[in-house]
DNA sequence: AATATATCATGAGCCGTATTCATAATCTTT
DNA sequence: AAAGATTATGAATACGGCTCATGATATATT
């Protein structure tokens, strides 16, 4: 029989594009998908996903059965928001840390959405640094932390946001320039401009360049723009998602080189713990804060 | 965590309006569902349904759950049905056995709307006399058997219809037309007017005349304009349901008794196998049937 | 009032079933 | 060809929902 459950794989099936990393998405084993898949395939007497090689894609029913998803976790969610609301709980707090400098940039307008949604919690943005932020989760001193770290830990739960690549981001007229993709030795010479963060918070020196010893000068300043503006006036490179310079390189202000072969990508998550995980608010503001990412950063894609 | 069953079981805790009543009409004890509100209130920290003396009332924050799972359920049915188009099964048949003769009323409506939805589906009413209908299911003889019974049988689910009121009908200047409501007594020497149908299948004799001993003349008739119209030209009494007889009423055609003090009332189920219970057109007839008749029918009140 | 007859609540225990685990099968990439 | 990644599947496990039995409470009946 049909339950809220198996809507909410299939919606994970066709975020995710496989089996696997759907089950990431719903806390469950690659193994508990499957057999859900068969069970909705038996009762309903249709094959739901159609392996196309590597990726599942979905057939035409099993699309439907996603629209249905779609318009019932939706019901859902607005229902359970009217729900707290009615308890008139003295409203909930939701404390985010930033591990992400850059996340800024987009978390801004999504708590503006999510203030319109649940105007009686309390949004707390602290920006302020912490060696260890996960263990802020633990000691209830927050209640999310965005970042990319993804290691199990027991009580943290991650909630995939997006993923996306991180681009090298030089002056126009760079020496540099020709090149498809930079390797890290070609950093050796340069000075890198970013966020004034503690080096192992930086993916392009920690997965990059201290991998090959190359320890290139450093100069720090707080705002992207201010990054951007020292790039284009050739006091160095900086290494930034690719969503949040798509502008300047549009508009020819800057120039964007990948980072290594295949790219430097990196993987947004919220940690929470699971007793927070279940808050309806703090779902809905992750859930709000994937739809609006997918919806409105160029160069966006799901998590793998 | 809140699933389809949640959102079932408060549907038909509305509409059935205790929870014992609203258990059986999704097949479960009254103690699984008891210990599902107590789960769901547990999860939302409200309470869904406040009891009112003898009935349950939902409280706000069950409507609202209940508002969502008419939307849900509603959702959850079109897309079934595109699903089943989907598949392009060969069109299945849905065989109704009547063991209620007014059923043609009600029932001719239900049956076109139904078409609209499902047009693959081959309807066939089946309408000679059987002396075990329910017998024809097991030998898939039929599929769906609509009329009082409701004795649990192996294999055989039971799934509630409405519940009504047989009146008396007679001329206007019977007799008997002071009296508030008729006793078994008040028979005797009446001529009865009925469908050509053995004697038990008559609710008036199989549950009040037999019993006292009371044995009236009978007539019979295919119609039930032609019982009205013998009614109406002094040919003797009748015992019709309230919903059929409303119109004749109002227009001062005939006149309506109660039979005995607190009246002869009748329930009326479909019933099905197990397995044809399954099928998602025999869920949507069941549906589309029960939706339409409380809609459409006065009088006609939940199954107790 | 007292009894009978409903109803719902609750804890214990069973049973079903969803999930996990372990492994085989299949396809892609290097 | 081998390695890597993915899905499928059967068996075992573990969780949770359901039933059973019983008590509590309220409503009708005498």
């Amino acid at each position: 029989m049909l339950e809220i459950r198996h809507l909410r794989t299939l919606l994970a099936l066709t975020e995710a594009g496989t089996v696997s990393r759907a089950a990431e998405r719903v806390h469950l084993t690659q193994s508990a998908l499957s057999h859900q898949l068969k069970a909705l395939e038996a009762h309903y007497g249709v094959a739901m996903v159609k392996r196309h090689g590597q990726s599942v894609k979905l057939t035409e029913p099993g699309q439907r059965l996603v629209t249905l998803a779609r318009t019932v976790m939706g019901e859902v969610r607005t229902a359970e928001r009217d729900l707290t609301k009615l308890v008139g709980k003295p409203a909930g707090t939701l404390r985010i840390v930033l591990e992400c400098h850059t996340c800024f940039d987009w978390l801004m307008p999504i708590m503006d959405a999510f203030r319109k949604h649940w105007p009686e919690v309390e949004l707390d943005l602290v920006s302020g640094f912490h060696p260890n932020p996960l263990a802020l989760l633990a000691d209830n001193k927050t209640d999310l932390v965005i970042g990319s770290e993804n290691k199990p830990r027991r009580g943290i739960v991650y909630h995939p946001l997006f993923r996306f690549e991180v681009l090298a981001v030089m002056p126009t007229d760079h020496r540099l320039k020709a090149k498809r993709h930079l390797a890290a030795s070609d950093f050796a010479k340069e000075t890198l401009i970013t966020y004034p963060v503690p080096e192992e918070r930086i993916d392009l020196i920690r997965r990059v360049l201290k991998p090959a010893k190359i320890h290139p000068r450093r100069r720090t300043t707080e705002l992207t723009v201010a990054i951007l503006q020292l790039v284009a006036s050739r006091r160095g490179v900086a290494a930034l998602p690719n969503w949040g310079i798509k502008n300047y390189v549009d508009y020819g202000y800057v120039i964007a080189r990948r980072i290594g072969k295949s790219g430097l990508w990196s993987n947004l998550y919220g940690a929470t713990t699971g007793e927070v995980a279940r808050l309806p608010f703090v779902r809905d503001f992750l859930e709000t804060a994937r739809r609006e990412c997918f919806a409105k950063l160029d160069g966006v894609v799901p998590v793998q």
